[in-house]
DNA sequence: TATGTATGTAACAAACCTAGTTACACATAT
DNA sequence: ATATGTGTAACTAGGTTTGTTACATACATA
């Protein structure tokens, strides 16, 4: 169940920015494209700026910017910035101990699920923004 | 972000039943087992049901019986019998229609998406719950 | 240096979802 | 008939996400 649309919301202001590094680009103008608000966008510029994939500057002319090329941003990178990593989440409540079962499936299913999530996030990594970025044109072209 | 731990708890409900196929057992009995309430097992056994992993009998002597041998559950049905399938979300709101990037960039990062579910769900294919059973066995056993 | 601009972040509300709880109608074995 | 156990609805409490507002702070520029 994906609770959290931050994944997407963070994809679609990188590939706003990549579509035209020549300048900054202020959360206003970001958010409108989003459809959002400024504040939503500047909270995820933030877990962005934090994990290196973008830098922002205050003041008139200001905004944000790519820290890097698109081709060097993963897909894998964007989410590991903006969403909880575990797709599994285990029991809310612990199980009983005084059951061989309960005790043991924990840390059995942790690592299965394990391996699924990598599987995923092998995945998401063979994507670039720059992939992004051009589908994206290729498709307003069209 | 993981917010259910519904796929944990249905692996938890099967890997009990697969211990002993000889009888039914009452959902009191796994809930006991799992840490939780007679009625939340009793609802993951519903949609365990509808996916035809899991039958049940009323009355005395009733509870659940695993409708196939553990191995030939996989972990991939239990996931898609109890857990909404969509990894990743997209925009809660509606990008802007006006911005080629906001017309485009939903149906790009579905399909890059799709590809990563489909990792995700082909590597939780690969176990099946006769793998969990034997797992969990081998750890009581240390 | 003063001014205007834009960010970063906190605080709060609204909407939504999950799991726990209770209750009860219905099916079934004995 | 009776006791047992399921299936499901209804409700609550708790948590999470997003939208919204507000404001201190940093920076460019004149």
């Amino acid at each position: 169940m994906p609770t959290s649309s931050r994944f997407a919301v963070a994809v679609h202001i990188l590939t706003f920015l990549a579509a035209d590094r020549k300048r900054a680009h202020r959360s206003e103008e970001i958010a409108a494209s989003v459809g959002t608000n400024p504040s939503v966008v500047r909270r995820i510029l933030g877990d962005l700026a934090r994990a290196g994939l973008t830098s922002s500057q205050l003041g008139k002319g200001g905004g944000a910017l790519l820290a890097r090329g698109p081709k060097k941003i993963s897909l894998l990178e964007v989410f590991c910035a903006v969403e909880d990593q575990n797709l599994i989440a285990m029991h809310r409540t612990r199980p009983s101990q005084s059951c061989e079962i309960g005790r043991a499936i924990q840390p059995v299913l942790q690592s299965m699920a394990a391996t699924a999530e990598q599987a995923f996030f092998d995945a998401l990594e063979e994507h670039s923004l720059k992939d992004v970025a051009r589908s994206v044109k290729t498709a307003a072209a069209a």
